[in-house]
DNA sequence: AAATTTACCTGACTAAAGTCAGATAATGTT
DNA sequence: AACATTATCTGACTTTAGTCAGGTAAATTT
């Protein structure tokens, strides 16, 4: 354990001297880091005032003026939204769309310039490697919190959840034919529903309802396909086995469709057995069990 | 091609996310970042105040100025060198040790924080992948220059290469045995000695000397055991080939001890052929040539 | 219609970061 | 011994980054 502490410590020294690298590269180009890096925030996401200052995290006063310095510079142009006339939408002009393209193209020089030194094959490694951190970096940013399943992203989830299942059966997915739609399952004390998160969008959910006094159901477990692989079906699993386990539960179970082959090996992997039906959901074909 | 650059660009943009984090927790301690980093310098590779202005890329005055600061708040004593009394050596006091303990202890919160989220599985996969990246970052941090076989480094790295020789030949290694070591063999026009080095640091070497007209002679193909496993061997050989290329010749031949494996799959993976032997040295079993 | 909120701007700050032109003392070179 | 070089220090800057307390105008709520 202390060794992997270790070897994530040396990987963000490297690395960050690397970073460090880009950052003077910025700076090279004759203006100050944080007006670069708004305009590259400009470039690439756009947006308004509000929007920038969010993502950036900078002050109203700072940004306003960062706003100005770069509008008297030629790159931005910033003007009152249509919609809202409080808001100012801000645009590249050509100027600072050539000056956008001029960091895309040292971001571009810095990257070849890390791969230029090893051959093909460190090469394929290293890009490889890379996307590997990238995506556990991922996976370790999603946060799992319990909250109503009334709330916007909840419902979000759930129907996107139902959509896909609408489409991937074979006789389509009525909710109403699975039985009543009822939030009021997933509330405390008895029941609970999570939603996952990955930079404040909602990515994964999941309920857990009380079937009778020593046993839980687990049900609407989904994630976004954008977020698949992250092995977040199983951490929301485990999230709902837990709190079922806080519910003094001593058992959960769940049914799924034939064709959510993904989810029935997710069930296996995690220890969950086959039973017999324990409901007569329609869409449901197999039923499985676990103890917690 | 451009999926590799992008796959870069875009580790490089979340990897220095994160390390901003890093940032912004040393900032938290009540001390500016410069002084902060100054100090965890200081604190695990010590050395004087040259050094130091070195590794960190400050202006003198700079430095200087940082030190007293820190001088002033009893984290670190700035004393004349025994050696040399112009330059200052830079040691931590007590308190200087404990609040770089508390910054280790940072950092390690920040690695244990990437880590907690995961399951075992992806843990192990990430300190994988970390591993991987920063083994070929250092890779592609590597240079090659010619230089003559006459500089500190370029004796230093014979002279290790002559010392493992020994140590690896069942019949011990005597290097007046096997011809007279005449430096001048390597320099230009017609040969030409490289030093790979990491950090400033030697850690691998190799020279080509012309046998005839058209045919040059690898001799003291080297890399530290420390730089092994860095495709650093074959980045020299290949080197060296461009090199003899360059000088018009034809083809490049060496010879070799059978105890040395690694190096012969290195020879035959780079598409050398084992012929006859060309010369007389009693510690060479293989001789290989190769076309440019 | 009045009160409140929102989105942004302005002026007046401070601290941190970094630069530059000498000054000083020890060391190396001729 | 004279001169040049090196390592550091000092004072006098500038720029960058960031904060804070109001202010204005548009939009929203009551």
């Amino acid at each position: 354990m202390l060794n992997q502490i270790d070897q994530v410590r040396r990987f963000n020294r490297i690395v960050s001297q690397r970073a460090g690298t880009l950052d003077q590269s910025y700076l090279g180009q004759g203006r100050p880091l944080g007006e670069a890096r708004l305009l590259f925030e400009v470039g690439h996401d756009g947006g308004n005032a509000r929007e920038l200052r969010d993502r950036l995290g900078l002050d109203s006063g700072y940004l306003s003026r960062l706003l100005r310095a770069l509008e008297s510079q030629g790159m931005i142009t910033v003007t009152p939204s249509e919609a809202d006339r409080r808001v100012r939408d801000v645009r590249l002009t050509e100027a600072g769309r050539a000056q956008v393209e001029t960091y895309d193209r040292l971001s571009d020089d810095l990257a070849s310039s890390i791969l230029a030194p090893l051959d093909e094959r460190q090469k394929l490694k290293l890009v490889e490697a890379m996307a590997q951190v990238e995506r556990l970096y991922r996976a370790a940013a999603v946060t799992v919190s319990a909250e109503s399943p009334a709330t916007v992203d909840a419902r979000g989830c759930v129907d996107l959840y139902i959509r896909e299942l609408n489409q991937r059966f074979d006789t389509g997915y009525d909710p109403d034919t699975a039985g009543p739609l009822d939030d009021s399952e997933f509330l405390p004390p008895d029941g609970v529903f999570v939603v996952a998160r990955l930079d404040g969008k909602a990515i994964g959910c999941g309920g857990l309802k009380r079937l009778d006094f020593e046993t839980g159901e687990i049900k609407r477990l989904w994630v976004s396909p954008e977020a698949r692989g992250l092995g977040l079906g199983r951490r929301l699993l485990c999230e709902l086995e837990g709190l079922a386990q806080q519910r003094g539960m001593a058992k959960v179970c769940l049914d799924t469709n034939g064709t959510l082959v993904e989810a029935q090996a997710l069930y296996h992997a995690q220890g969950y057995v086959e039973v017999a039906p324990y409901n007569d959901n329609p869409y449901a074909q197999h039923w499985f069990e676990k103890t917690v």
